[in-house]
DNA sequence: ATAATTCCTCAAGTAAAGTTGAGGTCAATA
DNA sequence: TATTGACCTCAACTTTACTTGAGGAATTAT
């Protein structure tokens, strides 16, 4: 427990928040690169504690672990990421938040006019298209309006 | 391929655009009750249709298999859901829905303030605690603001 | 009647994001 | 110095939502 310019494992967990195994799992995933002191043990940067917290983030923004990987690739390792490494990477993020808010109201809409409706019928019903079709390649229904024959 | 009252999974198949094993998969999670025909073989009532659809719309709406189970069991099995029926899950509906729109948007006002300041310092940045900390229990930073002696 | 489909069950595999455990080593402390 | 606590690796397990494959039976089409 010496405080230390570098940080053990376990430091790094205290500091983040994250577990031990989850920080490891990180590291072969690429998140973080820590070294190795002669004991064979891993030692932690400072800076990778916003690194590790930079993922928290992310995550939180819908990204996956591999697309974190990506953009972190684009950080410098061993200090702090400038104001246009942040703007650009925060841009990234505006966007993709942005897209799924818009496609949950466009689906909040449809819900809105089928509340009233109460159909459920298949026949007109919005929702049974109302997610973006593409955003689910390969699943979903093809053809379910072609259910002609149901009674309500 | 003849077309009786009962559907073969096939047919159910072509009618729903799922695929064959995921018919078989939800019925082993309960979402369809299927009989048997004299040679083992499942028939399908046309409503299941209806109800298969409702999967594939709740699951847009982001409910996972067993809270769809739950949900359907709450429906009328051989027959057509009623309007009060449609309406209590439909509420259901909106208020998962409304709940998961106004955390997208809460972070994303935050995200807002964060584009300006470009600080990701981890001092004061409205980011770091951005999500709805009850809705991740057990994880996330415990204490990030912690962190006080890093430059940036 | 026979071939071609479709269907059956059951086991195993996939991806994501980690966790858990076994067996053993390193480091801080009394 | 001895011991406790932190750390190491590697393999296997967890959950969700399915898919894939093997080996075989039922149905449909010709």
């Amino acid at each position: 427990m010496k405080s230390s310019s570098v940080l053990s494992i376990g430091e790094l967990s205290d500091r983040t928040g994250l577990s031990v195994s989850a920080i490891r799992f990180y590291e072969e995933k690429g998140l973080v690169h820590p070294i190795r002191n002669a004991g064979g043990q891993r030692r932690f940067l400072r800076s990778d504690i916003r690194r590790l917290s930079f993922v928290l983030v992310a995550q939180e923004f819908g990204f996956s672990i591999s697309e974190i990987a990506d953009q972190l690739k684009q950080l410098p390792e061993g200090r702090a990421p400038t104001k246009a490494d942040w703007t650009r990477i925060s841009r990234e993020f505006r966007a993709h938040l942005d897209a799924r808010i818009e496609k949950m109201i466009r689906l909040r809409d449809k819900l809105d006019g089928c509340i009233g409706c109460g159909c459920l019928s298949m026949k007109s019903c919005a929702l049974y298209n109302a997610g973006d079709a593409a955003a689910r390649h390969g699943r979903g229904p093809r053809y379910l309006m072609g259910d002609t024959s149901d009674a309500v």
